[in-house]
DNA sequence: CGGTATCCCCCAAGATACTG
DNA sequence: CAGTATCTTGGGGGATACCG
């Protein structure tokens, strides 16, 4: 029963998806994964440097989100020093920076998105 | 890279986002949307077909994100007949089409994940 | 400093049954 | 044919407090 590609299952990690198109949502899809990424293009950053610039998600979810980020290849977490201030640095992997073009892409199409329909606001107030 | 406000709000709808990636994962993320917009991208479709297509997603989880796309404009919905054998057909309206690179971008990295890290399956299960 | 530990709420999403 | 109507559940995400 040879379907068109678009009808074929993919599998990652035990996990089976109807298309690439649903495994790309599970990976990083929900509120935030994407936004993480897009903050970690520019380079490495501290948890509190995410912290700073995303100051609508809370710590909690922020570690979350890190953790499966992690798990699932995408980011890298190093840490520095063993009594309490350490420091911890996060960073794509080269599995994450293959994502990107998508990155990309996504953010384009946003912008253009509020720039034909929305708005650019400056403050939180 | 020309965007350095990334500190922006970005305002659709009178609902404010931390920026352009955070806009777009509400229009079309959570599990199905992009899904479900893919499946549209080589035409109109009607809800039956849509429905064989992606045989993992219920009937009502179909209807209801159709609804949110229709209603965040993505989606047209276009109803023949008035009795019970009744045809409604979905496609993509321009607004929709404009996200067609976007999907194709996140399709083809989700491919290259699957042929790198996991494999392709022929069968449900 | 960089998290956990709890607790809680909401809603996406599924199962099943029914209808204009 | 193309949906609703309910009911249920899982877990994403938030608030707050505390810890190594």
């Amino acid at each position: 029963m040879k379907d068109e590609c678009k009808g074929d299952y993919v599998k990652l990690k035990d996990k089976v998806y109807p298309c690439s198109v649903s495994l790309t949502m599970d990976l990083v899809g929900g509120k935030w994964k994407a936004v993480i990424l897009y903050h970690l293009i520019d380079g490495k950053k501290r948890f509190s440097e995410l912290c700073r610039e995303m100051p609508t998600v809370t710590e909690m979810t922020l570690s979350l989100q890190l953790k499966q980020l992690e798990k699932d290849g995408l980011v890298s977490r190093r840490v520095f020093g063993k009594k309490p201030p350490i420091k911890v640095v996060y960073s794509l992997t080269g599995f994450g920076m293959s994502f990107i073009p998508v990155l990309e892409s996504i953010t384009k199409w946003g912008n253009q998105v509020v720039n034909e329909k929305g708005e650019f606001v400056n403050g939180p107030s």
